[in-house]
DNA sequence: CCCCATCTACGAACCTTTTCGTTGACGATA
DNA sequence: TATCGTCAACGAAAAGGTTCGTAGATGGGG
């Protein structure tokens, strides 16, 4: 199905096969499936029944040369995260990244050398320095 | 219905309900209905039986005192926030609250100003000065 | 050339989410 | 007290998400 309505949010099960697909690369379904069932068990045919799923959506397109056709993730990994940021952010925390940005840093659980990592970045988008 | 299975991830329409019982404090259906007709355009029985749900999942509480049942959010804006946070940090970023923040600063679209109130917020947190 | 393993396609079943119409209770008032 | 507006409860319809059984195509090995 052709349509160039913007690319959907990812529904759950449908974002766990997109990790494997950013892990993996261009996988076949066997490839897929093999890999989500270390995590979770789904049969191959519903792996088979999603991956068709998105392509209709277009989340993922797909290489039809070979009888096993080659599926791949759409989008990079990080434009899709930031996608979901985006949205998340749309939906609970009023259109504000920064707060919510805020909110994830005071959920503690970040070590000091994940803070440092932060403050370099924070550093290397904008100005100011003490 | 009573169950003390930790409460579910509010779904795109509940998470609208909550905001404006975090917002207005306790309310009755009309109230909810009138502010979120102003985003939205749903109808009164909608609303209500969205509350009812709500309720069977434990998202809201309710005072039945009076004709008009009064409803309020049972868990702070920051901690369902923070729940979000989590859950999308284990579906989308391998679990590490660190690289969503990343990505979400990354996203640019974060003015001087937050940027350093992010600044000051990981003063605040962790160690490390330069 | 036939059979088996592997693959895609299709569609059904079932659950959740979203939406609202209808019904019946209740209280104020004319 | 008969009527009207407001309210909660219920149920059902429609759409979306999840899961898988079955059927049919295809290519390789005996």
């Amino acid at each position: 199905m052709k349509d160039n309505t913007p690319t959907p949010r990812p529904t759950d099960a449908e974002l766990a096969i997109l990790r494997i697909l950013w892990q993996r690369g261009p996988s076949t379904v066997r490839d897929v499936h093999e890999a989500l069932s270390a995590a979770q068990d789904t049969g191959y045919t519903t792996v088979l029944k999603f991956l068709q799923i998105m392509i209709d959506k277009g989340l993922v397109v797909r290489d039809e040369s070979e009888r096993a056709h080659v599926y791949e993730a759409r989008h990079s990994e990080q434009k899709t995260q930031r996608q979901l940021l985006a949205d998340l952010a749309d939906r609970a925390f009023g259109g504000s990244p920064a707060r919510l940005v805020m909110q994830a840093l005071s959920g503690r659980k970040t070590s000091t050398a994940e803070l440092n990592e932060i403050r370099a970045l924070l550093d290397r988008l904008g100005g100011e320095k003490k």
